[in-house]
DNA sequence: GTCTATAATTAGATAGAC
DNA sequence: GTCTATCTAATTATAGAC
């Protein structure tokens, strides 16, 4: 056995490694700071590495941030997969209603995913008009898609923005929300309770 | 007539002009780029004034955010107040619906307050402890005594973050939704039904 | 592949002219 | 009260040693 031998890594296992401490380090700072407020020498120190090797194996710090969001974006998908295979549901409405809660969860748990689209939302830019394109519009139309009777299709917009705002921010803004409330939105039970609520406004 | 005839403008008249420009400004570019991303040059700029003028009418970067916020919370206490004033309910729950439709229209023509409060709450920080002891905790017990029969006070903090939530994102990410879904949130009709359909999801 | 050193720009705060 | 000039520190990006 040579250099790919069980224990060893190789090269390229090493460069991935080393991409993926960098990219995690990125969305932490990002969703932190903001894009503007973030610095790349702090991500460098979260990810433990030096500053030279962000610009290495990423060209800059806007190449960064997409590979940050690229990565959200893909944790998402991946858990909503996750959390609704091999389920069974008598009707669409049901599957809805366990979409939503899974949404919540995944919110919960990546609180970064609220606090980037807030923080490049709020803005017309190339990165907005990025994160639209490539990540925004596939999920808003499987949201158009995803139900058979929708009551009002021009609500459809509004009841988006409600769902990923009131899913959302509690989390978002957890150090807040403790200060304020006295309530850990990290807490097991708070998430689900927080998921059950929601659910059952949009779907009641 | 002296100085102070109409027409003139005293000193202090200008003074208080000044700081209102630049608190003005400082609002908009904290709540656009977050606090560590806005540059005192930039705020300058739009206040049409000069950087050095900050330091002088605030004695810092701190000072002024603190400033900034105090201006946004004061308009939505006077917003509020001139939308309910007058207004008569037959119960307490009427008065609630109105409530929150208030809410959800100062949301839109304010969406700089939605942006301050996810930017300074997602971290612990002394501006956030600041913001909460001055300005979230009377909101927030406003929001707990302002109605009588709950069916379940555990469930308050989270219909408080679902409501500055769900009411207050799609303004917030505007540029945003205007690109994904060709709505502009801005316009007063897409305002209403906002408001309708959130006072509608919390009190059916 | 990872690091140090550094160039060019920009940041917040201060001093002083007017 | 408002401006210009400047100090110190931090920013992104680059060049080059190892």
């Amino acid at each position: 056995m040579g250099a790919t031998t069980e224990g060893t890594t190789s090269r390229a296992e090493q460069r991935e490694a080393t991409r993926e401490r960098i990219v995690e380090a990125a969305l932490e700072g990002f969703a932190e700071r903001g894009f503007r407020g973030a610095s790349t020498r702090d991500i460098a120190r979260r990810a433990g590495a030096n500053q030279g090797l962000l610009t290495y194996h990423f060209k800059s710090k806007d190449a960064l941030w997409r590979a940050a969001a690229d990565r959200i974006f893909g944790l998402l998908r991946k858990s909503l997969e996750e959390q609704l295979e091999g389920l069974e549901f008598a009707e669409v409405r049901d599957r809805n209603r366990e979409e939503i809660r899974a949404f919540v969860r995944f919110a919960a748990e990546h609180p970064e995913l609220f606090r980037l689209m807030v923080d490049e939302g709020k803005n017309s830019s190339e990165r907005m008009e990025w994160l639209v394109e490539n990540h925004l519009e596939p999920i808003y139309e499987g949201f158009w898609q995803g139900r058979d009777a929708v009551p009002d299709e021009s609500l459809l917009p509004h009841a988006y923005y409600v769902l990923a705002g009131a899913g959302s921010l509690i989390f978002a803004v957890a150090p807040e929300c403790r200060r304020l409330t006295g309530l850990d939105p990290a807490a097991r039970e708070v998430v689900e309770t927080h998921a059950d609520f929601v659910a059952g406004l949009l779907l009641p």
